[in-house]
DNA sequence: GCGCTGTGTTAGGTGAGCCTAACGATTACC
DNA sequence: GGTAATCGTTAGGCTCACCTAACACAGCGC
């Protein structure tokens, strides 16, 4: 069985080859918040115990078992996210540090008899797909033309480790499901409109909120 | 926020002085499976962080603050098991060591969720009552005469450790809630009747099975 | 009193997983 | 081509929580 630290560190892999493409140990060692030292170290373990493979570039992959390994992570994350949500009743903002803990701690019977009761559910509350599910396809909420609708789909995993910012997004009304229109992108200000009223966004929402195509 | 491992010691305490009355550190030890050194250690830094007291006896005693994260931690497991038993169908045996891991996971906000949606539940599936619920009283199988009836009320949690006990009674029919009567008492078997059908169970089982008085 | 059992503590050691500091190797920029 | 930034690694150190081995001490039977 895979400790804790392994887990974690599968997942953020997963994470950032899912939404950014290139994994290398700097970026993991930032997402973590681990120093590069550490990071280091335990990716010589991961490697070591055949979880992941460095290619010339020192780019990190996952091999087969790490692969599913961090799939069955992933997917007990964003399991537990939408059993907070839709059996206890967890807004969707405050679920990822609730789930961060759980993920370690669901067995794979667990898994499978939340994905029943849950009705095998496509994505997490955060519109993040179960891993092995087609995700829909996406753009950054920057890419719209002004006067140009879409609909949020995704608030990637990543960005769900910045403090508030969750929180924030839905305090302005952003969340999956919401359908926004761009107004203006000014270089301070992201000026939308959402239902019907005008709203400024803080500008790093340009990049970390995705929307339907 | 205190440790697994301390959450673990605490609820160990817990548990021997609900069920058996006096904790010494050897008894925890056993229960635990741990070695004596660790635990000696550990019971020192549980005093050194105030959850604990140790009297002239050596007794462990667990202090206000201690009680409260101790209840807490029991509770958890306890509402844990229930959740697994009747929101993911677990067979009522098969909890405890899910629980086990789960219980570390829960903040204070999922615990008070998890009450709600379960219905305030008393006791955990194995009969344990939650703590702050006056427990009720009970009896060993083994102190009922020949031909006394009861109803199995509680398998305390200290034997939920033994590896395949709960499922052994299970299979024996026994379970919380199940009447039984005491046909015969043999030093090497105890002859009862579940459902209608003489049966022997492992003469252990006269003290591990607690029935409602 | 002597030894046995049960109990607790100390000493020394291990591994996981983190840290800072220092250093080496690329890559990027002017 | 030199300098700066970025990246990875090594060295050394830390805490937590476990281990075994050795020892200290109390109570009990005889």
């Amino acid at each position: 069985m895979a400790s804790s630290a392994v887990e974690e560190y599968l997942q953020g892999i997963y994470t950032l080859a899912d939404e950014n493409g290139h994994v290398v140990s700097a970026r993991l060692a930032e997402f973590l918040g681990f120093s590069a030292a550490a990071v280091s170290e335990m990716v010589h373990r991961l490697e070591r115990d055949g979880l992941v493979s460095l290619d010339q570039h020192k780019e990190v992959h996952l091999t087969k078992t790490g692969k599913a390994q961090a799939d069955s992570v992933v997917r007990r994350h964003r399991l537990a996210e939408r059993f907070l949500v839709e059996v206890l009743g967890f807004a969707w903002w405050k679920t990822h540090e609730e789930a961060e803990r759980l993920e370690h701690a669901m067995s794979a019977e667990m898994e499978e008899r939340m994905i029943t009761v849950l009705g095998d559910p496509q994505t997490c509350p955060h519109g993040n797909p179960m891993p092995g599910v087609a995700a829909v396809p996406t753009r950054p909420l920057d890419t719209l033309r002004p006067g140009e609708r879409a609909t949020v789909a995704r608030i990637p995993d990543q960005f769900e480790h910045e403090a508030g910012f969750l929180e924030y997004l839905d305090g302005q009304g952003v969340k999956p499901g919401v359908t926004i229109e761009l107004v203006e992108a000014a270089p301070a200000v992201l000026r939308v409109t959402i239902d019907g009223e005008v709203r400024g966004l803080r500008p790093d929402c340009g990049q970390k909120v995705w929307m339907a195509t």
